[in-house]
DNA sequence: TGAACAATTAAAGAACTGTTCAATTATTAC
DNA sequence: GTAATAATTGAACAGTTCTTTAATTGTTCA
C-alpha cells in the first residue's frame, strides 16, 4: 500500500512532464548549443550573416570542421546559407536561437 | 590587399564575440541540457522536489544512472540532494533552468 | 548486532561526437 | 580547356558520454 501509494504518485508526476518527443526534441535543439565551436560559429552569425571562409578565419579552424558544424546546424534549421557564386552565405534561421542564447548567458554571467 | 581586409573584417568580429571562456561556459551550460535523462529530470524537478528513488520510478530507470546524471546536475550547480535520513531530497538550485527550458520549449512547440 | 533499503561510486563497454585528412563538386578567371 | 578558390563530403581516429553491473557507504529499525 505503501508501494502502491508511491506509484500512484510517480504517476501524477509523469502525467504532468512533456511528452517524451517534446524532451528529446528539447534535448537536441540544446545538444546543438552545447558544443563550443557550435556556439561560436552561432555568435558569430548573430554579428552579420558570414561566408564559411570567414567564420573559419574567425575561428582559426579548418574550412572542413566549420561545414561539419555548419551541416549539423543546418540540420537543426538554426543556420540557413545561401550560395552566392562558389561562396556560401550563413544567416541565422531561427528568431530564438539568440534568446536560448542570451538566456543561458543570463546564467552564465550570473556568477560573475 | 584584400587579404588585408578580410583580416580586419574578421577582427572587428572577433572583437565583438564573447570572450572563449564565456562561449566555454555557454556550452557546458547546455550540454547538461542536452541529454534527455538529464532534461527529464530536471522537468521532474521543476513540478516537485523528489527523492533518487522516485526519480527512478517516474523515468523508469536505474537508481544508478539517475544518480549518476544527478552528480553531474550538481557538479554544474542546476540541482542540489538534502540528506533526509537515508533518502536524498533533489532540488532545482537555479532560477535559470526553468527559464532556459521554458525558452528552448518555445522553440520546440513553434513547429507543430 | 545484522537485515533492509537509499544512494553513491568505480570500472567496463558500447555508442556517439568532433576534428583531420583526402577526395570531390562547383564556380570563377585566365 | 586548365588553374584556383569555396565548400562539401566520407572515412578514420581519438576522445567523450551514458548506461550497466557490482561493490560500497550510510541510515533505519527490529
Amino acid at each position: 500500500m505503501s508501494d502502491s501509494k508511491n506509484k500512484s504518485s510517480s504517476n501524477e508526476i509523469k502525467k504532468l512532464l512533456p511528452k517524451d518527443e517534446i524532451i528529446y526534441d528539447l534535448a537536441e535543439l540544446f545538444k546543438m548549443f552545447g558544443d563550443s565551436t557550435r556556439t561560436k560559429i552561432l555568435s558569430c552569425l548573430q554579428i552579420k550573416d558570414l561566408y564559411v571562409w570567414e567564420i573559419a578565419e574567425i575561428l582559426n579552424m579548418s574550412l572542413s570542421a566549420v561545414s561539419h558544424q555548419l551541416r549539423v546546424l543546418r540540420g537543426a534549421k538554426l543556420v540557413k546559407g545561401k550560395k552566392e557564386g562558389k561562396e556560401v552565405k550563413y544567416s541565422l534561421d531561427d528568431d530564438h536561437v539568440t534568446k536560448i542564447m542570451e538566456c543561458g548567458l543570463m546564467h552564465v554571467n550570473e556568477d560573475r
